[in-house]
DNA sequence: GCACATCGGTTTCGTGACGCAACCAACTTG
DNA sequence: CAAGTTGGTTGCGTCACGAAACCGATGTGC
């Protein structure tokens, strides 16, 4: 009777939230992001129990979204790295960063700003584009059935009467 | 001994997991973008149990993400709708759909597509861009300490030997 | 007028995920 | 050789979650 698995929904939100939707593993992955390689700083960083920590970054390993490489000779120890499916879930912690300067901290008041190295402009919001880079408008969006969805399931937000 | 809370942490990224972090959150946000607004239909499309959609629904209502009203008259139950803070969500979802049609999916197999209806472009990204919509370099961008962070957690990300 | 369905829950109960703290082994340093 | 650092493992207790039964208020069929 565990908690229930996403990973039979048709959907990519719930199976992206099967892999990294846990209490600790976005904060881990933003540790990453931030620099930390090692064991002991995710666990200073984070105050995470250190069991949960070990079957955390064991996980995100066999997922692929860290590797674990042993440091070179001189240094002892291990070290945990971003590969490319990790670095692409940058998306993921900044929309979460910017709603919660929004919402909780407020203008002013974020406790992590990013900027553009050139300019100094700091990063405000992600905006919808198509493959190309091309912007698209954000309230001329409409939602429908990809490949991947049975039918059963596009029948259930069909509306009820035409 | 509960679940260690994040709301102490100065992170937008843990404040924003506490609120929409759990399981089940975010899926029921993602289901009130795709219309649904009645206690059973959340239930039926999600299978939750029934005790946490209604915690879970609470707290939404709770937070100002949702609002909960009583249908017209006519009809009976009640309502759940996405507030502005709720459907400022949007992009937190759109980043994990969009991993998840890369990572788990892949290519051409995405279970739901999202579309700007004038030019039928599909979303295919989420580009950083500055407070006026100014598209910013994703390889040029480094995070630094907000007002919002205390000096004590500032030091632990400094390299320990210049 | 009364049985019955629907809607939106609440209650009970059992399991497993998680927090905490102690322990541990390999390796380095003084 | 003793002590510290690193990267864990092990026990144990609690609480969050899942499943299913129950429940009251509001319609609906006849």
């Amino acid at each position: 009777m565990s908690r229930k698995r996403f990973d039979d929904m048709p959907c990519s939100i719930a199976r992206t939230l099967d892999l990294v939707g846990d209490w600790w593993t976005l904060l881990v992955i933003r540790e990453a992001f931030l620099g930390v390689r090692r064991f002991s700083e995710f666990h200073d960083h984070l105050g995470i129990a250190r069991n949960i920590l070990t079957d955390r970054l064991r996980k995100l390993v066999a997922e692929g979204i860290l590797v674990q490489q042993p440091k070179a000779p001189p240094r002892r120890g291990t070290e945990y790295r971003l590969t490319e499916k990790g670095r692409d879930l940058w998306s993921v912690l900044t929309a979460l960063r910017l709603w919660g300067d929004k919402w909780v901290y407020g203008a002013g008041k974020e406790p992590l700003i990013v900027r553009e190295r050139a300019s100094g402009a700091a990063v405000a919001q992600l905006l919808p584009a198509d493959a190309v880079g091309r912007p698209l408008d954000p309230r001329g969006l409409v939602a429908l059935p990809g490949p991947g969805t049975p039918p059963e399931v596009v029948a259930r937000y069909a509306p009820k009467r035409a």
